[in-house]
DNA sequence: CGTCTAGATTGACACTCATCGATGTTTTTA
DNA sequence: TAAAAACATCGATGAGTGTCAATCTAGACG
């Protein structure tokens, strides 16, 4: 059994930032085939996007738009975060794929990026 | 539009392990309703379960069984972690009602259940 | 009883993360 | 050019997390 294959990370672990595995295509699913390193750090570094309640609810808040934008300007009040703190929540879910940013003019507007959702959902069946 | 009723958390934000809604049936699909605090809280938890790839690894690990129990024995070595990493991570999975945790004799067995990653599925469609 | 074994718990440490005030950058408009 | 607005970045801080060695707990078996 090809399992687990190596035994020690190489300390500390590897820094998720510089994977480079194609998000989408990567991974079987969880279920039926078992995860190398490689699949595992980046599906973990997708779940991690998603497990925090302020991104989940950022992440909603432009889903439940349909397909259309939402605009930075409206996300950061009824967050009740700071818009910094907006600021470094929608550039998590950008870099994790979920997030589409687009600037025109002054204002920044978001829009959700379903393959990659779709991709994430397929992994857990 | 009742989007984020609350706007700042009682400071610290709540902890996670003293949420008490039903994991299973709580939560709309992230991409058609809009999560209300608490479901992004209990969601957020879930999805910080699946945030590690040890956890991720290990988790596949027991899915690739199929419906059969894999040993807590059969866990350690070949994740190249230590035994008290491995149990600490198993013990994430299983309050987040990922894994079913059996000790029979000496042996502690493990199981998934299927029907937490169904859920968590779902909401990301 | 005592001993052995599988696994959980504890304590400590280093690292990561969420957060915000202050500041920087970019674009519009006067 | 100057001022204003929207968003990003920086720096600091407090909380959370992964890790392991050491220790504890519970079951099996003489």
């Amino acid at each position: 059994m090809d399992f687990f294959e190596v035994h020690r990370y190489s300390s500390g672990m590897a820094s998720r930032k510089l994977l480079t595995l194609d998000p989408i295509a990567c991974c079987s699913p969880v279920r039926t085939d078992i995860l190398d390193e490689a699949q595992a750090a980046l599906l973990a570094n997708s779940f991690a996007a998603l497990a925090d309640p302020i991104r989940l609810r950022l992440l909603s808040h432009i889903a439940a738009a349909g397909g259309d934008e939402v605009c930075a300007c409206d996300l950061v009040e009824p967050s009740g975060r700071s818009q910094p703190t907006v600021s470094h929540h929608m550039k998590i879910l950008v870099d994790a794929g979920l997030v589409a940013r687009e600037k025109r003019g002054l204002w920044v507007w978001y829009r959700l990026i379903p393959s990659r959702l779709d991709a994430l959902r397929s992994v857990l069946g």
